[in-house]
RNA sequence: GCCCACAUAGCUCAGGGGUAGAGCACUUCCUUGGUAAGGAAGAGGCCACCGGUUCAAUCCCGGUUGUGGGCUCCA
């Protein structure tokens, strides 16, 4: 006789075991027709699973975020029934739900093509019209392989296999169609409202390079064609951001083959850089680091001694000359360990912090290249803290609060953040592994951050926090970065006099705010459409005459305020004023300055922001404090109302 | 590196076995106009590169390079 309690509080008695929809039926008719699966004591359950003891129960329709991603795996099955409808030979492998949609990976002897897709959707429609009802059974593992043999399904054999051989495994049923799944899906295939599939891409079977390539079908599923339709729309603006589309427009940068992966930064984008730079390097005065720099192309021998050469040579550009052999640099931590190994050091010069814009050179795979976001050529503000084991944890908490302090400045909220342990292949005692990732997991705690824990993932000389940021996609990108590293001092000969004058190898913390230059410019870009706030912009202020009678006056601002240290430029064009006031505008230049024959009369400007804001006439002392509260004020507190960056 | 797609004017793109088109941008001229596009004329292309098929290739086929979307990788 279960007493089934609901979200709201209220109880329900019933005298016998009953299902999901059954409680979703007593409730009303409208929620039994929307119920899509329910949540039995925290645990996501079909529609038709049996209560029979006391429980807390809440109905899950398409309004509930788990009850769209049940729909978006529902929708992965059904599109697994419709290639095989249409593609008999297509074999089942996997098909999990991602954000905003799920994918499903076939193998198959030829890559799905765009008219494929349009045929499967159709098919998956087809289903939907027969309404199958979906059914959930159970089967011993070797049940399953004989099935799963019978239909030659070679990929499906291969998981049920791995699955430990006590469990009873769970399949679902609609139609002729059966696969393992944990669930729990749709109760009938009639459930779906609104579904389309969007690309395809090939897949390494078990996302292993050795194995053979899947081809995989991704889509995207909503509760209603309204939110589908929205979803695309949102897509589509998105894409506008662009990081290249808008630098394009912008005129930051460019690619050309003659240097793939490596960007040619034309002037504006240019300033941008230097903007940052200057920033970071006013922060790294501030925060006790000293700034150096190393070559660029260094003996192959300095990368064999780091243990580089055997690992990454493959990544790296090398130059022989003389049958002397070099590589670019791909990293500079040698470099500065060679600078720390000058002279002797003592423990009082600990912890020593070395900072540099390192520019560094990595060949990385063809296919990885992707914008600003992964070059060949990058540079890092990076920096090496040489320290004692006894302090690593106060480095560590300071450099946090340091990278809050930049994104914060940058107008940055959204950091994901990574907490990477022991790998399997590492250097280093357990005890020392023990006391670095403790280390690192006590700053993070101190600092208060959510994390996501990664055991296995660090690197093979220790453990590592990651700072990751969203591009307008929603792809993930890595910009910062500590390190804590056990090995590299050790095989490069750094060591410190410690207070019992014993000889002691410093620990070595690896440490990236931005990451690379490249990438965090490419974040910004998207994160800020290219509307860049005022003290970054390449371009601060532009001055613009409305007929030839103002230009020399113009002249005169402009170089006035370029003299005060800010990034103006003047538009004499024989123009009118509208197109020019268009122009900036797109060019997203924060202030737009007009002067006409009043302005010159009464010696002011006019002032308009990118927004389209009018800031009315004012002297040009006013406008000066108007700009440096604006470029003082950095991400933090914009002193006029930014709307939503508009798109470009 | 792997799978798929793409590459036409400075940009965005259309076209299609008989050596090419639009809009914007550019140049010149007219216009001196008060806050998101004034008008006219002109110039601009080895249709990514290398091969093949063909009387003829920008178009069809193969390769290379680059780019895009994934996968793998990312010290």
């Amino acid at each position: 006789m279960p007493v089934i309690t609901l979200p709201d509080g209220s109880q329900k008695k019933f005298d016998k075991p009953v299902t999901v929809l059954e409680v979703a039926a007593s409730i009303g008719p409208r929620l039994a027709d929307a119920a899509i699966a329910g949540k039995v004591n925290g645990k996501e359950v079909d529609t038709f699973f049996t209560i029979a003891d006391d429980a807390e129960l809440s109905i899950l329709t398409s309004k509930d975020p788990e009850g769209l991603d049940v729909i978006r795996h529902s929708c992965a099955h059904l599109m697994a029934q419709a290639v095989q409808r249409l593609f008999p030979q297509a074999q089942v492998t996997i098909g999990p739900v991602i954000e905003d949609g799920f994918y499903y990976d076939f193998g198959f002897e030829r890559a799905f093509t765009p008219e494929d897709l349009e045929k499967i959707e159709a098919k998956m429609w087809e289903i939907v019209k027969e309404n199958h009802a979906v059914s959930r059974s159970l089967m011993s593992r070797d049940d399953a392989v004989e099935l799963f043999e019978q239909k030659g399904e070679k990929y499906k054999v291969e998981i049920i296999q791995d699955i430990p051989n006590a469990e009873d495994l769970s399949f679902y049923q609609q139609g002729e169609f059966i696969d393992l799944c944990r669930g729990p899906h749709v109760p009938r295939t009639g459930a779906f409202k609104a579904f389309k599939l969007t690309k395809v891409a090939g897949a390494y079977w078990r996302g292993d390079s050795k194995n053979p390539m899947l081809q995989r079908i991704y889509g995207t599923a909503w509760p209603d064609k309204k939110s589908l339709q929205a979803y695309l729309e949102r897509l589509a603006e998105a894409e506008k951001r662009d990081h290249r589309k808008i630098g394009q427009k912008l005129d930051l940068f460019h690619f050309q083959p003659e240097a793939p992966g490596m960007v040619f930064w034309h002037d504006k984008g240019w300033n941008i850089y230097l903007a940052i730079e200057n920033y970071i390097r006013d922060r790294l005065e501030k925060h006790d680091y000293q700034e150096v720099k190393t070559p660029q192309v260094v003996s192959r021998t300095l990368w064999e001694k780091s243990g580089h050469w055997e690992v990454f040579r493959q990544n790296m550009f090398t130059v022989d000359v003389e049958d002397n052999p070099f590589a670019i640099k791909p990293m500079n931590c040698p470099c500065h360990v060679q600078i720390f190994n000058q002279g002797i050091k003592s423990y009082r010069d600990l912890p020593l912090r070395m900072a540099e814009f390192g520019s560094c050179h990595r060949y990385e795979p063809s296919g990885a290249l992707h914008g600003l976001m992964r070059v060949r050529h990058f540079v890092q503000d990076d920096a090496h803290i040489f320290c004692t084991e006894d302090q690593i944890q106060a480095e560590v908490s300071d450099f946090i609060s340091l990278v809050y302090e930049v994104y914060a400045d940058f107008g940055f909220n959204d950091v994901i953040v990574r907490l990477s342990t022991r790998p399997e292949e590492r250097v280093g005692s357990d005890e020392l592994w023990d006391k670095s990732e403790q280390a690192l997991e006590l700053a993070l705690q101190n600092a208060g951050l959510e994390y996501e824990l990664c055991p296995g993932e660090g690197a093979f000389y220790g453990p590592k926090i990651e700072f990751s940021m969203r591009d307008c996609l929603h792809r993930v990108w890595q910009c910062g970065t500590i390190q804590v590293d056990f090995s590299t001092p050790e095989r490069l000969g750094a060591s410190f006099i410690n207070e019992n004058s014993e000889r002691e190898v410093p620990v070595m913390l690896h440490r990236a705010i931005l990451g690379s230059l490249e990438r965090f410019i490419g974040i910004l870009i998207e994160e800020t459409a290219g509307a860049f706030p005022a003290w970054l912009a390449p371009v601060q202020a532009v001055v613009m005459n409305i007929t030839d009678h103002q230009a020399e006056r113009c002249a005169f601002v402009a170089d006035f305020l370029t003299e005060q240290g800010f990034r103006v430029t003047k538009d004499l064009r024989n123009e009118k004023i509208g197109f020019k006031i268009r122009e900036h505008t797109i060019q997203r230049v924060p202030y737009l300055l007009v002067i006409g024959d009043r302005e010159v009369e009464n010696q002011t400007i006019s002032v308009r922001t990118r927004e389209g804001q009018d800031l009315g006439s004012m002297s040009l002392t006013d406008f000066v404090s108007v700009l440096t509260k604006d470029v003082e004020s950095k991400g933090n507190k914009p002193l006029v109302q930014e709307k939503k960056p508009a798109t470009v």
